[in-house]
DNA sequence: CTGTTAGCGCATTCAC
DNA sequence: GTGAATGCGCTAACAG
């Protein structure tokens, strides 16, 4: 490190540090002609204040923490890609924390939270989180919060989701059009607002096309994919209650049915029609045989952020419940077009 | 916040905050029992040292910076996975910023971690970058820093990269076996080293069986998606010297490429076959006309986290060029398996 | 074994 | 307009 100080730049140019402090944060009560030199120095030395020393002072850390289940999903490579540009544009930082969709680790990054390294964290819970305990306890230190995509209901901080009763039903209505009349649904997790919400879409399709909703058909996945694949499996190889076709809440029990499919001989989409939530751009353009629905990610993240910062910058902190849906941008991709 | 300190932490059991800090850290010359105590209030109270605090007092961060050209491409996604597990291992913190392959952001967010915000930099290149003054400026600033992926020879930094050479080769050789005779490569940057490198086992690959590299058929595209569509559209519609194979650096590429096919009315694979570096699970599972090569991005996430926290350790900044060249792990999924 | 003292680098009183 | 002094919260010398 060059470790050029505020003292140094002050001695270079027979001032306090006081003084250069001020010049460089522009205060009023400063000469112009002073503020100049400052500045102009400080830019030949390339100086910056030393983010800890300025952060313990200031008591705050213009930095933001991310707290998501899995990376290697385009739904939450966007939304960070929304979230980092908001947070570019107000001058934060972004930390990055994985659970892998384990409660552990989720409880373990919220702690390491807790201590003020933060100024405000926007998260997505992971699908085996329960108990919330560690989510009140940050609520509790009055850390500004924001949920985005993966929430509960019965946590008080605000929301930004997509409106997934609505994806839910046109995803199944996509399917019923084209001639489905067994439709399963792949569960993400029974727990998650947005899993529950999809089901509720689904339903509601069925019954809008007087069908009716048998709960063998409602396959409730989770975090093991193994297990996933079993369940699965199960579902394709049963001999009565044959499925004709199938509504999955995420994209990675897609790649477990096509998987099976191809295994079993099932013919995709002639045998079974499939539809699926997904994020991922090649999914939809090199599968022809997969309709795909998609979250305005980039935009959840943009405005999860930017919700937060207001939280953050209003210094009072706003959980009352804020549920923001979006629900003008699921896109439908059909598999035949 | 809650805001608890040493300070209460020490008035509260009549100690000096010398002790509880001591004791916090399991200094060795502090008493069994005031340890215990110590420690259970500690756990009581939630507290946990201000890191700014102590960062400041002890020059180190415990936290490392990721810059990247984009993260909605599941190869720095990958990436970061094995980024984050390392630097979770080892109790360190990880910032992420998002090039998106432009000089100026890079440029802006080096800038940003010259003044001791993070103890060590994980960086991949932006494909657009040619004048590279700001990383030597941070190395000049021995901010310990591991490239990985996209690198240029002409730094003075370690490397974590996959034999690239050895993959363009393969790709080629994959075309080639299949009966392609014409056989187009699709450039990532002509400035990328891995970009450049895969072009050369390409020609090797083309060499080897006694077929002669056709200048038009290197396609030198770049960061602009209009650009390159464009040129890829002229290679796919020229009348002469038409191609039956395409062998892609990037699957960014291939999106373009199937979206032209589709318009021109181009059968894949059977009047062009196609293969290209891809890390997403999904283009190699749902798309039975492509085959892919993938990149063993986890491990080169964690070869290069680790390289990283060596450095670090060592306190000793290695420079000394340590390309270390994950070539193993390469793998081709044929597009008829 | 524990307390006192000092200082990391910065920003903010309060003087002048 | 500018400088001197103070403290953010923590840790590391140095005492005892």
């Amino acid at each position: 490190m060059a470790t050029i100080t505020l003292k140094d730049l002050a001695s270079k140019l027979n001032l306090s540090t006081a003084t250069v402090s001020r010049a460089l944060r522009d205060s009023y009560d400063i000469g112009a002609e002073t503020k100049k030199r400052v500045k102009e120095l400080a830019k030949e030395l390339n100086f910056s204040p030393n983010p800890n020393a300025s952060n313990l002072r200031s008591q705050s850390t213009k930095t933001i923490a991310i707290v998501i289940p899995e990376i290697a999903n385009n739904f939450f490579a966007l939304a960070i890609n929304g979230i980092e540009e908001i947070a570019r544009e107000k001058g934060y930082h972004v930390l990055i924390y994985l659970s892998h969709e384990l409660h552990t680790k989720e409880v373990s990054i919220l702690q390491h939270l807790l201590n003020g390294r933060v100024d405000g964290v926007l998260m997505s819970m992971a699908s085996e989180t329960e108990n919330i305990d560690h989510i009140n306890e940050l609520i509790k230190n009055k850390i500004p919060l924001v949920f985005f995509d993966r929430v509960r209901e019965d946590i008080d901080a605000a929301k930004i989701v997509t409106d997934d009763r609505f994806g839910g039903f046109s995803a199944t209505k996509h399917l019923l059009e084209r001639g489905c009349k067994k439709i399963a649904y792949l569960s993400l997790s029974s727990r998650l607002k947005n899993s529950i919400d999809r089901f509720n879409g689904y339903k509601d399709a069925l019954i809008e096309s007087a069908l009716e909703f048998d709960s063998d058909n409602f396959i409730d996945c989770g975090n093991d994919n193994k297990h996933n694949f079993s369940l699965i499996y199960k579902l394709l190889t049963r001999k009565n209650n044959k499925v004709d076709g199938i509504f999955s809440a995420s994209e990675n029990l897609v790649l477990l049915t096509y998987q099976i499919c191809k295994e079993l001989n099932i013919k995709v989409p002639q045998q079974l029609k499939v539809i699926t939530f997904s994020n991922s751009p090649t999914s939809s353009f090199l599968s022809p045989s997969l309709s795909t629905i998609t979250q305005p990610a980039y935009d959840i993240g943009k405005e999860a952020a930017s919700l937060l910062f207001k939280s953050i910058e209003k210094k009072k902190v706003d959980y009352s419940d804020v549920v923001k849906v979006l629900k003008s941008n699921l896109l439908i991709r059909n598999s035949s077009s």
